[in-house]
RNA sequence: GGCGGGAUAGCUCAGCUGGUUAGAGCGCAUGAUUCAUAAUCAUGAGGUCCCCGGUUCAAUCCCGGGUCCCGCUACCA
């Protein structure tokens, strides 16, 4: 059901302005929608290529308070690193503006109004937080406590990070507020909700009905969504870093980030094109295309649409192409612990290779489930596919053509059978290329567009020109000629995935411009042309470049468990009538054996001197049953016995320590003793 | 625990609505070749298509159950 559209808007997720843009999002989000773009234009389509920086939210203030600045000051530097990286990495956005714009707070603020005022928002009154000093309402990232679960000091509002466990703020022991230290007190607030449940119906029919083809990925995480019921979601929030909320009476209460991001689209829209820039987000002939990773599927495809929706004169997106992650090395990125490869680093360790890296994440990409970044392919790639693959051939081609012709192509003569069955092979190759880029298969695509190379270096192989040229020289011409246009086809086929080197083909080859129309034509360069001076178009990369990135890494992961742990504080004194109240022991394993069902838990059956007795205990996933057996192990004995779900009984607990890094160890003896023995 | 995605050659992945000798690129082996950045070309070895059942004349593909990985969500002395 091919729609007729007469132009595409595309918009790549806004990359979060508290740290640099690494690999991960440039395989998920900004490599293919660059592809897309660029693809689109050079079939001179009209397209929108929409980014920008998402500048609020909480963790900006929390940065900016740590480093003792402003969270403007946070947000200019990450958004100028940012903007950068992404211009010289060839991102080629037509506008990449930030959301503390005012264009953006203008247009968020009137969207909202907007919905206000039409009644499609819901008010609801809840406790929250306050901080009486501060005088200010207290996000969840703001409030620290101790954790219920661990008793660890420093856990979040949101989430405890020793143990990994996400809470609510009432959930903490003791919370004290962040900003000024005192203790937070509950105080009602007001909030407006978008009724996301009032548009379930025609969200389930959009989606489930008329947008079967969307990737499994993305329909599978929309319909799990739709078939729990959605909820009201809250649009705003109590804080001072963000879009005011334009109701009397809101004072303190800025838009939800989750709210004011996506608005960043239409606003930078705006900001490029403030005359015409309702064409590309209200016109009905517009096609809306969200690339986006895996963790924005919800809002994009529910919570963005159904904001314009309730607004009303807006297009909902055609697609959501969303990818999944990149690891790197075998372990997920990650900002805090510096697990990435960082774009601006990447730029500056491999000056002029952008289009190495864009190759490499597109050969990788994660388009059906996550994948693995390695150094080790990255160079293989580099090494084996574009040097010797794609560079060689062009390399091949050119040179002989300037040993025999002076780099002037020479003129076709009559084809043979071989030719012909060449010439047609590559024809094929925009048709298939096209296909997969529709359907945004950008890895295939690209495959396809090397497949062009290979063909050539085949051609070349089989004619052997360097041979002919003693005894044909006439022949010599019509194979060069051939192959000269399948390098000029190569170098339009890899404009949208490799622009540099495209570049740098066309001005090797002496063209004036591409036109992707023209691909699978054999009359690129006509006979008489002068081409340019031929130069390698990929290096090789060596194994000390890639052993210094390795070298790089390893620093990290050690720098990281160093850095990890950190013993928690000591719990308030008791006395030693406390200690005496716990009966600790000694038993020796008899049994042990997992429970069914349980992956965590280790049913244990120790002896205590006594009756011996059942001990469940959740180090499952630390040791296995049977390395235990025979071992004495300490218990507490005199803990009430718990029941678990299957009916399972614990009486007692054995002794484990808690590593850094959450794995336990079973404590023990240093010399054997009867079971049932007290420690003291 | 609930839900979603994934599991196919050493690695990264294709296999549309069931019928193919189950494919590609890289890697590996052998041979050819020298115009080319020791690049290229040919040939080959390599797979209980995660496991167990079921439907079917026929299942990698559909259904049921299970295992493992990733994510979301809950719960978690």
């Amino acid at each position: 059901m091919e729609k007729k559209f007469k132009r595409t808007t595309v918009t790549s997720a806004l990359p979060y302005a508290n740290g640099p843009v690494h690999i991960g999002h440039l395989a998920g989000v900004y490599v293919p929608a660059d592809i897309y773009v660029r693809y689109l234009r050079l079939k001179k389509e009209d397209v929108l290529f929409i980014g920008g920086s998402d500048e609020h939210g909480v963790p900006i203030t929390i940065r900016a308070k740590k480093e003792g600045i402003t969270p403007q000051d946070v947000v200019d530097r990450y958004h100028t690193l940012i903007k950068d990286s992404f211009k010289e990495f060839g991102i080629s956005f037509d506008v990449y503006s930030r959301t503390t714009s005012e264009t953006h707070h203008g247009l968020a603020s009137d969207f909202f109004r907007k919905l206000y005022d039409k009644g499609e928002f819901v008010e609801k009154t809840s406790m929250q937080y306050y901080d009486e000093e501060a005088k200010q309402f207290l996000a969840d990232r703001y409030i620290t406590g101790e954790c219920p679960h661990c008793h660890a000091e420093g856990a979040y509002g949101d989430q405890c990070e020793k143990c990994g466990t996400s809470l609510s703020p009432t959930d903490l022991i003791n919370p004290k507020s962040a900003i000024s230290g005192s203790q937070p007190v509950m105080k009602e607030t007001k909030h407006w909700y978008l009724p996301l449940d009032k548009h379930e119906g025609w969200l389930r029919q959009w989606i489930l009905e008329d947008h079967k083809e969307w990737r499994p990925n993305v329909y599978g995480q929309c319909k799990s969504w739709l078939d729990m019921g959605l909820q009201p979601r809250a649009v705003s929030r109590d804080l001072d870093w963000g879009i005011p909320v334009p109701v009397e009476g809101a004072d303190g209460k800025v838009l939800y980030v989750w709210f004011d991001a996506p608005i960043g689209y239409i606003s930078n829209t705006k900001e490029l094109l403030p005359d015409s820039w309702e064409t590309w987000w209200k016109d009905p002939e517009t096609r809306l295309i969200h690339f986006i990773g895996k963790d924005n599927i919800v809002f994009h495809c529910i919570v963005f649409p159904a904001m314009l929706k309730a607004e009303g004169s807006y297009i909902l997106p055609d697609n959501v192409p969303s990818n999944e992650f990149l690891n790197l090395e075998d372990d997920k990125i990650s900002t805090s612990r510096n697990w990435a490869v960082w774009l601006h680093e990447y730029l500056r360790d491999f000056p002029g290779k952008q289009d190495v890296l864009r190759y490499v994440l597109t050969a990788n990409a994660p388009e059906t489930k996550d994948n693995n970044f390695t150094w080790k392919d990255f160079q293989a790639r580099n090494n084996n596919e574009l040097v010797a693959v794609y560079g060689n051939f062009v390399n091949r081609a050119l040179q002989l053509t300037k040993k025999y012709y002076d780099g002037v192509v020479p003129a076709c003569g009559e084809l043979t059978d071989y030719d012909k069955e060449t010439i047609a092979e590559f024809i094929g190759v925009k048709a298939e290329v096209e296909k997969l880029l529709d359907v945004f298969k950008f890895r295939d695509a690209q495959k396809e567009a090397m497949n062009l190379a290979r063909i050539g270096n085949k051609y070349l192989a089989d004619c052997e020109p360097w041979k002919v040229i003693k005894t044909d020289p006439e022949r010599v011409k019509t194979i060069l000629h051939i192959s000269l246009q399948l390098v000029a086809n190569l170098a339009i086929a890899f404009e949208p995935f490799l622009p540099f080197s495209s570049e740098k083909l066309r001005k090797m080859l002496n063209m004036d411009s591409f036109d992707w129309n023209q691909l699978g034509n054999t009359d690129l360069l006509k006979a008489g042309h002068q081409l340019g001076e031929p130069a390698l178009l990929f290096e090789k990369i060596e194994d000390s470049a890639i052993d210094a990135q390795m070298q790089r890494l390893e620093e990290i992961k050690k720098l990281n468990e160093a850095a990890a742990y950190k013993a928690n504080p000591i719990k308030p004194v008791i006395s030693f009538e406390d200690f005496e109240k716990l009966d600790i022991r000694v038993g020796t394993v008899l049994e042990c054996e997992n429970v069914p069902k349980m992956k965590k838990l280790l049913k244990f059956k120790i002896a205590d001197g006594l009756e011996n007795r059942t001990i469940v205990s959740g180090i499952a996933q630390h040791y296995q049953p049977e390395e235990l057996v025979g071992k004495q192990v300490l218990f507490i004995a005199n803990l009430a016995p718990r029941q678990f779900k299957n009916g399972l009984v614990s009486e007692g607990m054995i002794l484990s320590a808690e590593n850094y890094d959450g794995s336990l160890a079973v404590t023990s003896l240093l010399k054997e003793v009867k079971p049932g023995s007290e420690v003291k």
